[in-house]
DNA sequence: GAGCATCGGGG
DNA sequence: GTGTACGATGCTC
C-alpha cells in the first residue's frame, strides 16, 4: 500500500470491462504526474409513486433504495435508482418521465463523484493506494482511502502559448510561442539569419506541428493557457495536423485535444487544465475595459502592451525572411503577456475551484451564474436538499418575460457641490438575502404567517411576501457562508497584506454579488422571481429610510443609486453624519451595514436624464487626497479624440481643484484657439474605430469605413477586427470622404471646426450647462460663422 | 423603443 | 459527455 500527497486536478471517468472508473489526474506535492482510479456508482432520483416507479426499472439498473430527502422545503421519500453506467441515468429517466419527477439526472458523473466524495480540486489530499495496471502508460494507483490535507496547489507549472497565421485561405500556421517558467522558445518553417537562441528552425508546417506536441509533452505543464485559445488557436492547431494526418497527442491519457462544437467551442485535454484567459477574464473577472482584446486586458493587468507590428507586412515578411525576426518577438511576447496574466489570475481560479469544487477547465468557462449554481449543487447533500431541474417549455418562457422593479436612483441636482461626504451599504443585496434569509425554501413558511415581518414592497409593486424566522434556508445560508469566509479572510489581512489572500476575497466576493442576479436568471435551477424581487424591495426601503435620516439630521442628499449616498454636510460637521451612520447601524439586521466611504472637497453632478440608457452613474469627485475620480462621462470610454478626452480630465480637473467656471471657459477657449491655428500634433485628432465585418458589408459610410475602403484600393488587405486610425480632414464633402488615415495626415490637415464642434465642445458642454454657460460661450470667437448657421 | 440578430476573442 | 453561453450592441420596423 502506497501513501501519497495527492493534488487531483482533472477528473473524468472511463468505461473499463462494462463498469464506470473515474480517473483523478494531479501531481503529488513531490511533482510526480499520476492517475488515481476509484469506483462509483452512477445514479438519480425519483420522487413519485415508489411502485410505479420500480415497476419501471429495467436492467440497467442495479439497484434502487428509498432516502428521505428534501424537496423544496418538504421532506418527500425520493428512490435513488442507481445505475450500471452514467449513459444508463438519462435513458431510465425517460422512460420514469410520465411516472415521476426525476431529479439530478443531469449532474455529470465526474462531479458527481467530487461532490459525493468531497473531493476539490487543487487541494492536498492524504491518499492511500494500491499500484494499478494503467492501459494508458503513466503511473496510476487505485484509491483505497483519501483525506483531505492542508495545502492548496498554488504553484501551478503553466505553459502559454500562441500561433500566428497568414491571412489566406487554406492558410498555414508559420509560427508558434511556448512561454513557461525559465523557458521561452519560438518555432517557425522560414529560415532566416537570427541572434535570437529562443527562436528553432523546422523544415515545414507538419514538422512545425510535431515540435508543438514534442515541446508540450516534454514540459509536462498543469495548465496549457492561450488567449482565445478555445475559439482561435487549438482549433487551427487540429485543423492544420488534420491536413497532414498527425495525432497532437498532448493529453495525459494519450488523447488529443477535443474541440466543443457550437457557435462557443471549447478545447478539453485530459489531465492537463486548458485555461483561455480570454473567457475567465470576460465571464467572471468582468474586467472594467472598453473591450477584452489581450492588449487592453494585458494593460489593465499587466501595465504592459502588446508589440505594435504591421500585420500588413508580414506576407512579404514570410516571403523574404526579411523582418520575419520582429513578429517571432511579438508572438513570443504575446504567449509571455498570457503567461503573465494566467499566473496573476491563478490565486482567482484556484480559490474559485476551491469554492465551487468544480475542476478548473470548467471553472474558467463558466457564466457567473453557473458558478453559484455549481457552489448550490456542490453543498445541496449537506442540506440532504435535492437539487431541482432546469426549466424547460412553458416555464422557460414565462420566465424569460417577467420583469420587476429594480433599484432606487435619486436623481441628482446638476450642479458643483462642496464638503461631499459618500456612505455605502457593505454588500447590500447578499446582506439583505442572509439577513433576511431569503431561500426559496423559507418563502411565505405556514409557521411565520401570523409573526413575520412582510417585505416592504410600494403600492406599485405589490406582493405578500414574508421569509421564515426559524429555520436558515438554504441559500441564505450558503451566501452567508461566503460572507463570513470573506470576513475571516479580510481580518487576516488586517494584519498582512497579502495578494494570495486578497485574490481569495475577492473571488468570494463575486460569487456572493452573484446570488441576487442568479435568483432572477431565467435558466437558474433555484430560480425564484418572487425572492429577486423581495431583495431589490428590501434595498429600496434601506435606502429609502437611510436618505430620510439625513435629511431629518439636516443633512442634504445630492445623490443616491441603489446602495449609495452622497450627502453635503452644509452646516453639519463631518463628524455629525458619521454618528448618524454609526446609528443607523445600530438598528440595521444581521451583517447589514452602512459604511463610511470617504470624504469629498468637492463633486459635480451633470443631470442623468437624456443620457444613453437610463440612470447611469454620471459624476465626477476629487478626493481628500487631490485624486479626480471620474465616472460615466461617455468620452472616457468612447473612441473619442485624445484632444477631446485631454479637455474635458482638463476642465474636471480646475473645476474641482478651483471651482473657478471661468478659468475652465479660458483654457477651453485657449485649446480652441489652438487647434484652430494647427499648434496641436495630428495624434492629438486621431480616430480610432474598428471594422467589425467585411468592408464591402457596410451600407453606410461611417468614416471608417471610407478610409478602408480607400486603403483597399490602395492595395492594402483589410480584414474584419482591424482598428482604423484615422483624422477628419478639412474640405468639403461628407464626414467619410474627409476621414483619411494618420500617417497619410500632416499637422496641417485636420478639420479645426470638425474637432470644435464635434468632439471638444460637446465632450465639455455638459459639464459647462451646470454651471449656466452654453454652447456659444465656448466656441463663440471665430466660430461665429459655422456657429451663426446652427443657433 | 421594442424586438430581433449578431458579435465577441484570434491573424 | 448523466451538457449546449450570455450579455451588450446595432439594426430594423
Amino acid at each position: 500500500m502506497a501513501k501519497l500527497r495527492f493534488y487531483p486536478m482533472d477528473i473524468t471517468y472511463k468505461v473499463i470491462n462494462g463498469e464506470p472508473v473515474i480517473h483523478m489526474y494531479g501531481r503529488t506535492v513531490e511533482g510526480e504526474q499520476l492517475c488515481i482510479v476509484d469506483h462509483y456508482e452512477p445514479y438519480f432520483w425519483a420522487v413519485g409513486d415508489i411502485k410505479a416507479i420500480e415497476k419501471q426499472i429495467d436492467e440497467t439498473v442495479a439497484r434502487t433504495e428509498v432516502v428521505k430527502k428534501d424537496l423544496n422545503g418538504e421532506i418527500v421519500d425520493a428512490v435513488k435508482i442507481i445505475t450500471m453506467l452514467p449513459e444508463h441515468v438519462p435513458k431510465m429517466k425517460d422512460k420514469l418521465k410520465e411516472t415521476a419527477l426525476c431529479l439530478e439526472a443531469d449532474i455529470l458523473f465526474a462531479r458527481r463523484y467530487l461532490i459525493d466524495k468531497e473531493i476539490i480540486p487543487c487541494q492536498e489530499y492524504e491518499i492511500e493506494a494500491e499500484p494499478y495496471e494503467f492501459s494508458e502508460g503513466m503511473k496510476a494507483f487505485e484509491l483505497k482511502s483519501i483525506k483531505p490535507a492542508e495545502r492548496i496547489y498554488e504553484n501551478q507549472k503553466i505553459l502559454a502559448f500562441d500561433i500566428e497565421t497568414l491571412e489566406q485561405e487554406d492558410a498555414p500556421i508559420i509560427m508558434f510561442s511556448l512561454y513557461g517558467k525559465d523557458f521561452q522558445k519560438v518555432v517557425t518553417w522560414k529560415h532566416f539569419p537570427t541572434k535570437e537562441k529562443y527562436i528553432e528552425f523546422v523544415n515545414s508546417e507538419a514538422d512545425l506541428i510535431k515540435r508543438f506536441r514534442e515541446l508540450v509533452k516534454e514540459h509536462q505543464p498543469d495548465i496549457i493557457t492561450g488567449y482565445f485559445s478555445d475559439g482561435f488557436d487549438f482549433p487551427y492547431i487540429m485543423e492544420r495536423a488534420k491536413k497532414y494526418k498527425l495525432s497532437i497527442d498532448i493529453s495525459l491519457d494519450k488523447s488529443q485535444p477535443v474541440i466543443g462544437r457550437g457557435e462557443n467551442k471549447s478545447t478539453k485535454l485530459t489531465g492537463i487544465n486548458h485555461v483561455d484567459v480570454y473567457k475567465f477574464v470576460r465571464n467572471i473577472l468582468r474586467l472594467d475595459v472598453d473591450d477584452y482584446t489581450l492588449n487592453s486586458v494585458a494593460e489593465a493587468l499587466l501595465k504592459d502592451r502588446k508589440h505594435d507590428v504591421d500585420f500588413e507586412k508580414l506576407p512579404d515578411a514570410w516571403k523574404t525572411g526579411d523582418g520575419l525576426e520582429k513578429f517571432c518577438q511579438y508572438n513570443l511576447h504575446d504567449s509571455k503577456l498570457t503567461y503573465e496574466l494566467c499566473s496573476k489570475l491563478l490565486p482567482n481560479i484556484v480559490e474559485m475551484v476551491r469554492i465551487v469544487g468544480v475542476p478548473m477547465y470548467d471553472i474558467c468557462r463558466m457564466a457567473l451564474s453557473q458558478l453559484v449554481e455549481w457552489y448550490l449543487i456542490r453543498n445541496a447533500p449537506k442540506f440532504n436538499t435535492l437539487v431541482p431541474n432546469r426549466p424547460a417549455g412553458d416555464e422557460f418562457k414565462t420566465r424569460l418575460t417577467r420583469k420587476y422593479k429594480g433599484a432606487f436612483v435619486f436623481e441628482p441636482k446638476p450642479g458643483l457641490y462642496n464638503n461631499i461626504m459618500l456612505f455605502d451599504f457593505r454588500s447590500l443585496y447578499p446582506s439583505i438575502i442572509a439577513s433576511h434569509n431569503i431561500s426559496p425554501s423559507t418563502m411565505n413558511c405556514s409557521c411565520c404567517r401570523d409573526t413575520a415581518e412582510r417585505v416592504p414592497f410600494e403600492k406599485d409593486e405589490p406582493g405578500k411576501i414574508w421569509f421564515c424566522t426559524n429555520k436558515k434556508g438554504f441559500i441564505s445560508s450558503m451566501i452567508g457562508d461566503l460572507i463570513e469566509r470573506r470576513m475571516r479572510i479580510k481580518e487576516i489581512m488586517k494584519k498582512e497584506k497579502n495578494p494570495l489572500l486578497d485574490a481569495r476575497q475577492y473571488s468570494l466576493k463575486l460569487l456572493a454579488n452573484s446570488f441576487y442576479g442568479y435568483l432572477g436568471f431565467y435558466a437558474a435551477r433555484w430560480y425564484c422571481y418572487d425572492c429577486a424581487r423581495s431583495i431589490t424591495a428590501y434595498g429600496r426601503d434601506y435606502i429609502h429610510k437611510v436618505i430620510k435620516q439625513f435629511e431629518t439630521e439636516g443633512f442634504k442628499v445630492i445623490y443616491s443609486d441603489t446602495d449609495s449616498i452622497f450627502v453635503t454636510t452644509g452646516k453639519k460637521k463631518a463628524k455629525d453624519a458619521q454618528d448618524l451612520a454609526h446609528k443607523i447601524n445600530k438598528s440595521l439586521p444581521g451583517i447589514m451595514e452602512l459604511e463610511y466611504e470617504g470624504n469629498f472637497p468637492s463633486g459635480i453632478f451633470v443631470s442623468l436624464k437624456g443620457t444613453e440608457s437610463g440612470a447611469k452613474k454620471k459624476y465626477a469627485l476629487i478626493d481628500e487626497n487631490d485624486e479626480i475620480v471620474i465616472k460615466g462621462f461617455e468620452t472616457v470610454r468612447s473612441n473619442w479624440s485624445p484632444v477631446a478626452k485631454d479637455v474635458q480630465k482638463k476642465v474636471l480637473t480646475i473645476l474641482l481643484k478651483e471651482g473657478d467656471a471661468e478659468k475652465a471657459l479660458k483654457y477651453v477657449k485657449k485649446i480652441i484657439e489652438n487647434i484652430r491655428k494647427h499648434e496641436l500634433g495630428k495624434e492629438e485628432f486621431e480616430i480610432r474605430t474598428q471594422l467589425t465585418k467585411p468592408v464591402e458589408e457596410y451600407e453606410s459610410t461611417a468614416p471608417h469605413v471610407a478610409v478602408a475602403k480607400r486603403l483597399i484600393k490602395e492595395g492594402h488587405e483589410i480584414v474584419p477586427g482591424m482598428v482604423i486610425k484615422y483624422i477628419i480632414t478639412s474640405g468639403k464633402g461628407t464626414i467619410g470622404s474627409r476621414a483619411r488615415v494618420t500617417e497619410q495626415c500632416t499637422n496641417e490637415d485636420y478639420d479645426a471646426d470638425y474637432y470644435i464642434e464635434n468632439q471638444v465642445v460637446p465632450s465639455v458642454i455638459k459639464i459647462f450647462e451646470v454651471f449656466g454657460y452654453s454652447e456659444n460661450d465656448l466656441a463663440e470667437k471665430g466660430a461665429q460663422d459655422k456657429l451663426s448657421k446652427f443657433f
